[in-house]
RNA sequence: UGGGGAGUGGCCAAGCGGUAAGGCAACGGCCUUUGGAGCCGAAGAUCGUAGGUUCGAAUCCUACCUCCCCAGCCA
């Protein structure tokens, strides 16, 4: 071990730590396999959107690429038509480029491959390592054999190499129906490696594909297709997740019996959060059953529901940073997702005053129909943010929660007689609470100390608590929606028997306050905007916003001691 | 019960034979015109279990236990 002095290591200064796969590539380094080049890409299927798992990956990828002074390639695998739209093609374009991935000039799709894939079928059709088969679907099964059972050959596996080219041929001239019958290899039925017993390389699929068109009658599977284009593309590390593991094999198998340049397929453990689903097929089912607005509701894992939320890519980046990448199952807790976005935007996003729920306050010794604008500070954390006015009044709002009529112990917010300062304001002390008929308290009366403009109070003496408002006259309405984990479980994928992730759906994960109050200064925001809300959290303008009524998501909460001490009572 | 993987504090995760990094969470305190942020501190791991090798094992060996993946003409 080297003492003492700090040689500067280049993989502590990028984001991305040191792990089991940069350990494999440094030893492909070392023995000169890939000649010192890295070469990562991300392959996915377009057949829904993107989601935070699916972030891990591309910033894994593309983050090895740049830390190795690299290639990243993007890459499509569009082999099911069945499946796959354009529609999200595109919006997985538009998500991994805001994740900040850049793929340069190098955006494929498997389908670019399509010619190259059907002759070098052909070739293992002459090399006897292919053959056409006509046992159906149940059939395969059946002759597959089971875990713990060999299975047997198919009776069509010894036809001719020159009845296999026909028969081949004719698949793609779109002369049989589809599960007519399919191509496959021919490895061995008898291997405990079920993954090998034959696959299946070729399916007859008479569907328009998104790229090709009507061109094709045959779409080649995975395990033939993912391979070779990583081939074609001289990937070096082409990183996958672990139920893959067993499928590597069959990945050199194919570029073994072809000849052709074989990258390292390397598995990882796919991420898993609490209380969240991470499952194509299940965000598919949250959308298609107007469980959710959208792929970019903001409570779902979705990139564009992360976005619209207003989660940063450089929070994301963060966060897959920080939890790194092996080969154990895990499940991280959704607090360390949102911790770093609460860090980040501690650092970039600008104060505002917000009442979610408004408490009138009148000041009694403050003039009628005075308006005064006091300078408050953006950013705290940043200087430079500089500063902006806010329109105090004589009737203002307050947060109902802080005000108790008798407060507890450790409650140091207003209270009847009690002194607190409104944020680069003015110290005000309540005098009198005014209720209606129920006995609900309705409004507050107050009464100010000039000397304290600004919240300073001259002669020093202190108050416990400082608490945001808005000006009655001068506040802005909007609506906020405030967002809680769409499951009520940590694990929605483990439900009671008959039950479904479905039953598990958080009924509180959307709450929308129609009349929310917002100091004026953020009138005319871009949708995007982010803010925190003073005392409250982070939020950011929603795309529903409009000039008459703007509409702001609750991107996550501050951190709340208040709230903590209450829970524990 | 075939094959392939994995088990390190509550949750992640370094570590690669020399006596357990770091992050999140939780806890105590300081500070504070956000009960935010920040700062300081303390606590928390017989490294799945049992044996073995070794002066020395989370790291090597053996056995066992638990969990995950594979029987799509999905990826």
């Amino acid at each position: 071990m080297a003492s003492g002095e700090s040689t500067p290591n280049p993989e502590e200064e990028s984001g991305l730590g040191r792990n089991f796969i940069t350990q494999i590539i440094d030893e492909h380094n070392a023995s000169g396999r890939f000649d010192g080049r890295v070469h990562t890409r991300f392959p996915p299927e377009p057949n829904g959107y993107l989601h935070i798992g699916h972030a891990k990956s591309i910033n894994l990828n593309f983050g090895l690429a740049e830390q190795y002074g690299g290639k990243f390639n993007l890459r499509f695998d569009d082999t099911n038509p069945t499946k796959e739209k354009q529609e999200y093609i595109e919006a997985i374009i538009e998500d991994v480029r805001w994740l900040g991935a850049d793929w340069e000039d190098r955006l494929f799709y498997a389908s670019d491959y399509f010619g190259q894939l059907y002759e070098w079928a052909v070739r293992l059709i002459k090399q006897g390592d292919a053959y056409v088969d006509h046992l159906n679907a149940d059939e395969i099964r059946e002759y597959r054999g089971t875990l713990t059972e060999p299975g047997k050959d198919s009776p069509y596996r010894d036809r001719s190499v020159e009845e296999n080219l026909d028969l081949f041929e004719r698949m793609k001239a779109g002369e049989f129906d589809e599960g007519e019958c399919v191509l496959r290899a021919a490895i061995d039925m008898a291997s405990p490696n079920i993954n090998m017993r034959d696959p299946v390389l070729y399916r007859i699929l008479h569907e328009a594909h998104p790229r090709t068109g009507t061109e094709w009658h045959i779409y080649p599977m995975y395990d033939w297709a993912h391979g070779q284009s990583d081939s074609i593309e001289e990937v070096t590390h082409s990183l996958c997740t672990l139920e893959f593991e067993a499928h590597r094999p069959l990945y050199e198998w194919c570029l073994e019996k072809l000849g052709i340049y074989q990258p390292q397929q390397i598995e990882f453990a796919r991420l898993a959060l609490t209380y969240t689903i991470l499952s194509k097929r299940k965000l598919i089912q949250l959308v298609e059953e107007g469980h959710v607005s959208g792929w970019d509701d903001p409570r779902m894992p979705t990139i564009s529901g992360l976005r619209r939320r207003g989660y940063t890519p450089e929070a994301i980046r963060a966060f897959t940073d920080q939890i790194g990448v092996a080969k154990a199952n895990s499940m991280i807790e959704i607090e360390q997702l949102e911790h770093f976005i609460r860090q980040d935007l501690n650092y970039s996003a600008n104060r505002v005053m917000s009442v979610l729920n408004p408490l009138k306050v009148v000041i009694e010794n403050y003039p009628e129909g005075q308006v005064e604008q006091l300078e408050a500070v953006n950013n705290p954390e940043d200087e430079s943010a500089g500063t902006r006015m806010v329109p105090f009044s004589r009737e203002l709002y307050i947060e109902q929660d802080d005000f108790m009529e008798d407060p507890p112990k450790k409650f140091y917010r207003l209270a009847p007689g009690r002194e607190v300062r409104l944020r680069y304001g003015y110290f005000i002390t309540c005098t009198d609470v005014i209720k209606d008929a129920d006995g609900n308290i309705v409004e507050l009366r107050c009464t100010y100390d000039p000397e304290t403009r600004g919240g300073h109070a001259p002669d020093g003496r202190r108050v416990k608590a400082t608490l945001h408002w808005v000006s009655v006259e001068k506040a802005l309405q909007a609506e906020v929606r405030l967002y809680d984990r769409l499951f009520s479980q940590e694990d929605p994928s483990k439900v009671a028997n008959g039950q479904t992730f479905i039953d598990v759906l958080n009924p509180d994960s959307l709450q929308v306050i129609e009349r929310a109050y917002v100091e004026p200064s953020v009138q005319g925001a871009e949708a995007g905007t982010r803010y925190q809300f003073e005392r409250l959290g982070y939020f950011c303008v929603d795309p529903d916003s409009t000039d008459e009524k703007m509409v702001f998501n609750r991107t996550v909460g501050l951190r709340d001691t208040w709230a903590k001490i209450q829970k524990q009572k």
